[in-house]
DNA sequence: TCGGAACATCTTGTCAACAATCTCGTTGAT
DNA sequence: ATCAACGAGATTGTTGACAAGATGTTCCGA
């Protein structure tokens, strides 16, 4: 860390220290973002923090209105369940071709997968669960081949992190959610298209009902 | 027109431009775009303009490589059929809520488009035929009330003007796609979710089917 | 005490010059 | 004739300074 963090380099770096930040909590929608702190506490330069912001706001993470500034952007939970049931479109898409072809190897992934997961919920293990529903959905993903789709996928999924955080704290839901990730395994390995889409339309109609409650209980983000 | 178009509203006014010389075949996939030549040609700014740039980066319509600068993105058939099956995962999102919960001015627009679309193939009136199914569109997802869905599917879209043209131009393709607009129109003012989305699935499945036979008969774009 | 006008400060937007890199045509050797 | 090395010109990347707008503070009058 000996010299500054330039140009495309400090860009992308600014960037992605942002997100982080956000998944840990460091930074709560509603804050400024400043660039010329941001600049010194990354060690990069104006010109850099400010690309990087333009980044996130085509992401949607951040929002800038002109000459204000750059903020994070609170998500409401409307949007979260439009967001979830985006998803849900998308990912039926990419189920119903992962079950038409996706190769062995990455059926015997999933069946992996889906073996470590009831282990992980036997055991308590909240973090590898999580872990293993991320590799899940990306490998879901990955087998139906769908480019575009991933890239939109990603895209839906930058605004969530505050919303990911809140779900999965949830005691039990790792339980409730098992069978459900269980079923979209059982249908893809078994190269069963209709079967996938409809159990990742189950999952994630589910999820959206979990928004639901949880934005009974949850006091409404502060702005 | 006297002063230069600086900033924001350069900005804004070049990826428009970019946007619209694209559209009307000015610039072809694969073109050079010369921050300081488009600065002279809309009088602006080098910054204005490479914003724009980064702009038009985000939607996929341009690849900046880096010291090398911007191309327009040549978009290939395969990317072409996997934008269109995304772009019907989501509109089968927004029809089947769309059917839910239009308004009856709503469905009122929709039955008066479907009337005007009869009459514009019958008069072979192309030009009128093409702004009422974008306005189709545009009118189901607005009725469904996606804004997230809406984003995505603008997104979806700018990098496919190029095939959009194409496909229009068939011989006896609006006759094809009459009866698919039909269905659509009424699978939603008959509040009819499943058949909303089925109905948009089996147009959107026949515009993939045209996009592969459009492929067969049209030279590979060039790079 | 409250409202608001004038001012000081902070922050973002813009530009022009400079630096770094790439492209392409030329030259010279094999 | 082919190829590689070279160099001039073209093009993008980066920086620092300045301009312009927003925010917050102080102070005065009612």
């Amino acid at each position: 860390m000996t010299d500054k963090l330039t140009g495309a380099a400090g860009r992308a770096y600014v960037a992605d220290a942002i997100r982080q930040a956000l998944r840990s909590g460091d930074l709560v929608p509603g804050q400024r973002l400043v660039e010329l702190d941001l600049a010194e506490a990354y060690g990069t330069t104006r010109g850099a923090v400010r690309e990087a912001l333009q980044d996130l706001a085509a992401e949607d993470i951040v929002e800038i209105v002109p000459r204000r500034g750059a903020r994070i952007r609170a998500v409401s939970v409307e949007e979260a369940v439009q967001i979830t049931e985006c998803r849900s479109a998308l990912e039926q898409l990419c189920a119903r071709k992962a079950a038409g072809r996706a190769s062995e190897e990455q059926r015997a992934e999933l069946r992996r997968i889906g073996a470590d997961m009831r282990q992980a919920v036997a055991d308590g293990a909240w973090d590898a669960y999580s872990a293993l529903n991320q590799r899940l959905h990306e490998l879901v993903i990955e087998a139906g081949g769908q480019e575009v789709a991933r890239r939109q996928l990603e895209r839906l999924n930058g605004p969530m992190v505050r919303f990911q955080f809140r779900l999965a704290l949830r005691p039990g839901r790792p339980a409730q959610s098992l069978p459900q990730h269980l079923a979209i395994i059982d249908a893809v390995t078994g190269a069963d298209p209709e079967a996938a889409a409809r159990a990742v339309a189950a999952h994630l109609d589910d999820v959206v009902e979990q928004l639901r409650v949880s934005a009974e209980r949850t006091p409404a983000p502060r702005v």
